[in-house]
DNA sequence: GTACGCTATATCCATAAGAATATAGCGACT
DNA sequence: AGTCGCTATATTCTTATGGATATAGCGTAC
């Protein structure tokens, strides 16, 4: 039979530059953590995102709290208790910081986008 | 006293794009694999480069393995025996790999250098 | 034929990263 | 006052990563 494809992961067509802003050996900014804010603006929670995400709360946890210490102004703010037992939100702030990445993403990508292409028929199938 | 800037590793100034080409959930290139294929180009063996890269003889032979099982073909030939013990090479194939690769580095830095800054301006002093 | 230095590989160990779990605290709402 | 769901944190366990080490095989030079 024809090898159904199978729920592929990343794949060649997957492709692209990533960029990492590093804070003392830890990533400040990166393609998860940028992932990750986006959850949490639509979500407004930590753990509402984590699960989305399938990582642990603590994981999430981990990741918001290094991007919080990175940046002169926190990305997430949290509360707890209230109605719907606390939440977080993404600051005015941590959306630029958002806003502004995603755009690089965006310029790196399409920079290379015809390397990146040549580069692909170099590689076995992904 | 004042401290002393103690031998910084990264930094804010170090901030630039990273290319990673993925294979299988595996990196088939990214910076550490080019340093890496500019080493073992450079000394002629997978253990003097891991010398100089201050990294076990295993890892560097298992970063190569991997680049090798990514590509079509090879991009490190070795040779065992021989007057130098044996010894290892960067293919051409390998050579245009590199070169491809540092092209894509090169355009995505450019491409995002002003928003790098700009991103710099929000981080704490890292 | 012995020595040399490198490739190639296996084994074991230390460390790091992350999952799972447990628990405390909080405040709005009933 | 009690419930709820989330934040915040500690603890434990598993897994992954890489370092260290040991050994075999190879071919040239001596």
């Amino acid at each position: 039979m024809a090898k159904s494809p199978p729920s592929r992961k990343s794949s060649k067509q997957d492709l692209k530059p990533q960029i990492r802003i590093m804070f003392r050996k830890a990533i400040a900014m990166g393609p998860g953590k940028a992932d990750l804010l986006r959850a949490i603006d639509e979500t407004g929670s930590i753990s509402a995102a984590a699960r989305q995400m399938e990582m642990s709360y603590r994981r999430a946890w981990l990741l918001v709290d290094t991007m919080n210490q990175a940046f002169k102004s926190p990305v997430v703010v949290t509360l707890t208790g209230g109605k719907a037992g606390g939440g977080a939100a993404v600051t005015e702030f941590g959306k630029e910081v958002l806003q502004r990445y995603s755009t690089m993403e965006e310029k790196a990508s399409a920079s290379v986008a015809k390397e990146l292409r040549s580069f692909t028929d170099m590689m076995n199938g992904g």
